[in-house]
DNA sequence: CATGGGATTGACT
DNA sequence: GTCAATCCCATGC
């Protein structure tokens, strides 16, 4: 997958990384729910223009941005819109695929369904961490590469982003439709 | 320099 | 359901 196919609105990207393969090492999962965010709404790190933390998110599209959150966990977006434009997806979940060994090992030995079902989960389980801010997701360290031809293209479900206290009303969470392996199930009020 | 908040998780009641 | 852990960074004095 090239820069131009990260170059796009942010809500057309995040839809299509439903179903494709995000590969570190020797681990590898299908991305199976993803968030989108953009500058023009609070909830967006970007919000409040450039600083240091967000000068990731308005730089080139096709880059990671690994952020901690809550000082404990590491958070992996896919820097999307052409370089000027503070917007991301967030990869909040994955279908595990190679390297479940390991995976199990770093999460502690959870079972399969619990191995990725979540934004901060997944680093833990592939061994990201903030050193793989602003690498280049279409070489470097982390890849996301295509889903496989023929698969069809996903049925996707949408639904309002988890975990957020402002602009909770935009629906910019996508799943991929009865996977098990989601952080939450659709449709649900997120957080009580 | 001090402070406060957060795109979460897991342990506990 | 509730709540603390824990750290990066933006903001304000």
């Amino acid at each position: 997958m090239d820069q131009k196919f990260y170059a796009r609105p942010v809500l057309e990207v995040a839809q299509d990384l439903i179903g494709c393969l995000l590969t570190h090492g020797p681990c590898s999962g299908v991305i199976v729910e993803t968030e989108a965010y953009h500058d023009s709404e609070p909830a967006c790190h970007a919000f409040i223009g450039v600083t240091p933390r967000t000068e990731t998110l308005f730089g080139a599209p096709g880059r990671a941005y690994v952020y901690r959150s809550y000082g404990v966990h590491a958070m992996l977006n896919a820097v999307c819109e052409p370089e000027g434009v503070g917007a991301a997806v967030l990869i909040r979940a994955l279908e595990p695929v190679d390297g479940i060994e390991l995976m199990a090992v770093r999460r502690g030995a959870a079972k399969l369904t619990g191995l990725c079902s979540g934004p901060g989960k997944l680093t833990q389980a592939l061994g990201i961490t903030l050193a793989d801010n602003r690498s280049d997701l279409t070489h470097g360290s982390i890849v996301i590469s295509e889903r496989p031809d023929g698969s069809g293209d996903p049925v996707i479900q949408r639904d309002r982003r988890i975990g957020i206290t402002k602009a909770t009303e935009l629906e910019w969470r996508f799943c991929l439709a009865d996977s098990r392996f989601l952080s939450r199930p659709v449709g649900r009020v997120a957080r009580a």
